[in-house]
DNA sequence: CTGTGTCCCCTTTTT
DNA sequence: GGGGACACAG
């Protein structure tokens, strides 16, 4: 950053480094010196007014930030940098619990939960914790995520579980209440299991110096000055213990923020903290940075207009800054005729940029969201662009540490499919159930793994994960399960809960353009930015609603003000760039137009954006087709399928009498539609895995209870001989939960749902006759051969709309091509666990379709393509071939 | 032009 | 699970 010589200081900053003791906001636009000012403040502290290093606490919610504050305090002092407290609110409010542990009712040294372990922590005990509306029979815990959210939230707005409770009775929304329930249990677990998770690293403390106040006096007295860094990102819990630290009067405390910057109000953050400041602190002072060191004056102008509308609005009365920079920036408004042309002018103009001397790693392309940023990155590199990749996929998608996991799951799943796939395990890595040495054994034993693996990094990496986990075994190992399963079942819960990420030192500097996120783009810059995707839709970003509506705010609080954050958003990615800046939209995105972002019009007046037009690309010559490898088959990555795997199945082989391909089930076509690859282990190598999931057994036992009620026979005692054979382990964690559901179900049902007036007759099978081949399919019920009846158990629709099926328009077609009249056919859903019966309607374009995809898996069964395509990529955790797929 | 059905797309991240 | 774009039908 500049700012004249080394040392010196504007009259801005200087007002600001020097000002007397007493709580102070220093608000700081981007690229005025921020970092500069703060560290000068420490000198200040240290050199003119003799303060002792030790007596400064400077805190800050991310541990780049906190590194940053670090760096640049050490480049000059390093012996301030040791003496002083620099880190992050969490690792701060760690150190405080270890410290005063018997105060804080915790033991010497608590566990640490992540997300995943505290999801793992409900998981197992998902059937008490009295869901109701949030009861998802298809996955118990599905809902955990959004509700672990929900209480985290709560957690960094200071809400205890009574309060919670309180404001979702005031509000009476039954989800919330639920929420309320299981924080409660929540808490009590985690006391239990002399836990904390993240949040309660801020969260307790606070309570902890509230409940103390001899330890809060010894704790004020030792942080002579708070230096907080990023004030508009801290939440609520923050804001207090800063409050709490600082004294009544606060008059330790100086802090520096923009609220122009805030961008984490999703995560908690309250940037009404920095609005709130002189209620907060009545004796406070504000002051601001004012010189903009970073950007051309064209840009810093330009950025003033994307201010103009809150201005007017009267938000926040921040003043605009000076720019101190010379030179012409370019700054363009690009509109390219689809997403290809962007792409396309992108390249074009970064090679521009290239001629004019500036390095491909000057240059950085800033989105809105990863995907976004994961298509750019494509696109570019297709237009041989060099791109700094990003870490892709995370830890597992390393073939070595695949390699490790499936010899985990041959070693420790005696039933999973791995079993099948490789030869038995040698003797020295039998008969352990230590994970750490296990990997150790297989490593750097006779085995001598080690060898064969090229990412060391990443291998070490596992190691550390197996480490982590054992230290959480008491919570990670739940009842008779072995060290070995639970380490499987929590890498598979990492992954559902959003990869295990996995970062190689990114020093690996190479000359590339980065795309990133702006995000993860905050307090960089870059010599040349672009801003591509500024559609509606894109920036801003449409995403999907939590199951939870955010717990109402109480009296008093402000409201946080959500449409501005895009805004804000908007505002830093602007901010990154230095020299140039270039945006861009598409007006169609996949052959469907979009418009312009809402964003564009603070810029519609601007003076200096040049606009640009990018037209189409013409019609290119097939690029490299690289883009889907043909189809693979057989193989799983290093594994390779047991000799008796594939004898038999509907993939080819499995043949009729006469020549005439057997019908396959349609469960099976449904099979392959939602992952080829997955139907390839399962029916075509026959790779058993031990493990069904308890809903298609609960499914089974109830379909089979109510065909025993429509023949008259009793529905509950049917089902009560039935479940031991279909319905999981009785010691299965949620074993209870599905046993009640269909308890529930068959007590409700009401005794005119099986009209003796109407037996059904014996369902029989029928087939559909597809180009690509036979299909076959039943219903549940068929009371003649024109009126079918199928059973769900998902929720009914809202307004009776009835959603229609692949498979109901399997039966109806099935049923004509049986004979009956066309356009004649009854087809009825019944919801089960709603004991409500729907008409399905008949929708000939949609059933159409619903024909062609099971004609495209006929046909893809026949050619043998297992291509490892997943319908949706997030149930890839939950399949039992996840560690054999290469996917 | 206006209503209706249908398809297609789907967040941000730290500790 | 909801919102926008778009393709029809009227």
């Amino acid at each position: 950053m500049g700012g004249g010589g080394k040392y010196s200081l504007d009259n801005s900053q200087r007002a600001a480094a020097y000002a007397e003791r007493g709580p102070l906001l220093v608000g700081a636009g981007p690229g005025t010196g921020k970092t500069r000012t703060l560290t000068a403040r420490v000198f200040h502290l240290v050199r003119e007014r003799g303060e002792r290093p030790e007596s400064l606490l400077a805190l800050t919610f991310s541990r780049r930030a906190a590194e940053e504050m670090r760096e640049r305090i050490a480049a000059e002092e390093p012996e301030i940098a040791r003496r002083a407290f620099i880190s992050t609110f969490h690792a701060y409010g760690h150190d405080l619990l270890r410290r005063y542990w018997q105060e804080a009712g915790l033991p010497p040294r608590p566990l640490l939960l992540d997300r995943t372990d505290a999801f793992a922590l409900l998981e197992r005990r998902v059937g008490t914790l009295g869901l109701n509306t949030l009861r998802y029979l298809h996955d118990p815990t599905f809902p955990l995520p959004d509700i672990l959210s929900a209480i985290t939230r709560a957690k960094e707005d200071l809400i205890a579980p009574d309060e919670f409770a309180a404001r979702a009775a005031a509000c009476g929304d039954e989800r919330l209440k639920e929420v309320a329930a299981v924080y409660r249990v929540y808490e009590d677990l985690l006391r239990e299991a002399g836990a904390v998770d993240f949040a309660d690293l801020v969260a307790r403390p606070v309570r902890l110096l509230q409940n103390n106040p001899r330890l809060l006096h010894a704790e004020r007295a030792r942080w002579r000055h708070l230096l907080i860094d990023e004030y508009q990102d801290v939440n609520r819990a923050g804001a207090l213990l800063v409050r709490l630290l600082a004294g009544d009067d606060g008059a330790g405390l100086w802090a520096v923020g923009d609220l122009r910057q805030a961008i984490y109000a999703f995560r908690g953050a309250s940037p009404a903290n920095v609005s709130a400041f002189e209620t907060d602190y009545p004796t406070g002072r504000r002051t601001e940075l004012a010189v903009n060191y970073r950007s051309r004056p064209n840009l810093v102008t330009l950025f003033g207009a994307t201010q103009q509308q809150q201005h007017s609005r009267g938000s926040e009365d921040a003043p605009l800054w000076h720019a101190s920079r010379d030179g012409e920036a370019a700054a363009v408004l690009a509109v390219a005729a689809d997403d290809d042309a962007q792409a396309m002018g992108i390249a074009r103009r970064m090679r521009r940029f290239t001629d004019e001397g500036y390095s491909w790693g000057q240059q950085v392309v800033l989105c809105r969201t990863r995907a976004q940023a994961a298509a750019m990155q494509e696109a570019l590199r297709a237009r041989d662009v060099p791109v700094q990749s990003q870490q892709e996929g995370g830890l597992l998608a390393c073939p070595d540490i695949k390699t490790l996991l499936i010899l985990l799951s041959r070693a420790f799943e005696p039933h999973g499919p791995a079993r099948h796939s490789l030869p038995d395990l040698p003797e020295e890595l039998s008969g352990t159930d230590n994970v750490v040495a296990f990997l150790a054994q297989a490593l750097f034993g006779p085995y001598g793994l080690a060898r064969r693996m090229e990412n060391g990094a990443a291998v070490a990496r596992l190691l550390a994960l197996a480490q982590a986990f054992q230290e959480r075994a008491s919570i990670l190992i739940g009842g008779e399960e072995t060290q070995g399963r639970a380490f499987l079942r929590h890498i598979r819960r990492m992954a559902r809960l959003g990869g295990v990420p996995f970062e190689e030192d990114s020093a690996c500097e190479s000359d590339a353009v980065r795309v990133l996120t702006v995000h993860a783009s905050k307090g960089l810059e870059f010599p040349v930015v672009f801003v591509p995707n500024l559609s509606q839709g894109k920036f801003p970003a449409r995403g999907r609603p939590s199951l939870l509506s955010p717990l109402p705010r109480s009296e008093g609080e402000t409201e946080t003000d959500d449409g501005e954050e895009e805004t804000r958003l908007f505002f830093v990615a602007l901010t990154r760039a230095r020299d140039h800046l270039i945006l861009s939209r598409a007006e169609r995105y996949n052959g469907r137009s979009a418009a312009a972002s809402p964003l564009l019009t603070c810029l519609d007046g601007a003076v200096g954006l040049q606009r640009e037009v990018w037209d189409a690309a013409p019609p290119a010559p097939s690029r490299a087709a690289a883009s889907e490898p043909p189809s693979e088959r057989g193989g799983a990555g290093s594994v390779s399928p047991s000799p008796q795997a594939g004898e038999r199945g509907p993939g080819g082989e499995g043949r009729g009498r006469g020549g005439q391909p057997a019908p396959l089930e349609a469960r099976d076509a449904e099979l392959y539609l939602r992952c080829p690859r997955r139907f390839f282990y399962e029916r075509v190598l026959a790779l058993p895995h031990a493990e069904t999931h308890p809903y298609s057994g609960f499914q089974k036992a109830v379909r089979h209870a109510l065909r025993a009620a429509g023949e008259g026979a009793n529905p509950a005692a049917a089902f009560q001989a039935y479940w031991p054979q279909v319905g999981p382990d009785p010691a299965h964690p949620h074993e209870e939960i599905y046993r009640l559901a269909a308890e529930e179900i068959l007590t409700s049902l009401p005794p005119e749902t099986v009209p003796p007036q109407h037996p059904a007759t014996a369902v029989e099978t029928l087939t559909v006759a597809l180009e690509q081949g036979t299909l076959s399919v039943r219903p549940d019920v068929s009371h003649d051969s024109a009126r079918l009846e199928c059973h769900t158990f998902r929720k009914p629709p809202k307004e009776d709309k009835v959603e229609v099926s692949g498979r109901h328009s399997l039966l109806r077609e099935a049923a004509e091509q049986a004979g009956a009249p066309s356009g004649q056919v009854i087809l009825h859903l019944r919801y089960v666990t709603a004991g409500q019966t729907l008409p399905v309607p008949d929708k000939p374009a949609q059933r159409k379709k619903h024909l062609a995809k099971y004609n495209e898996a006929l046909r893809g069964i026949r050619l043998q393509v297992f291509s490892a395509a997943p319908d949706d990529a997030d149930d890839c955790p939950a399949c039992p071939y996840f560690f054999l797929c290469p996917a």
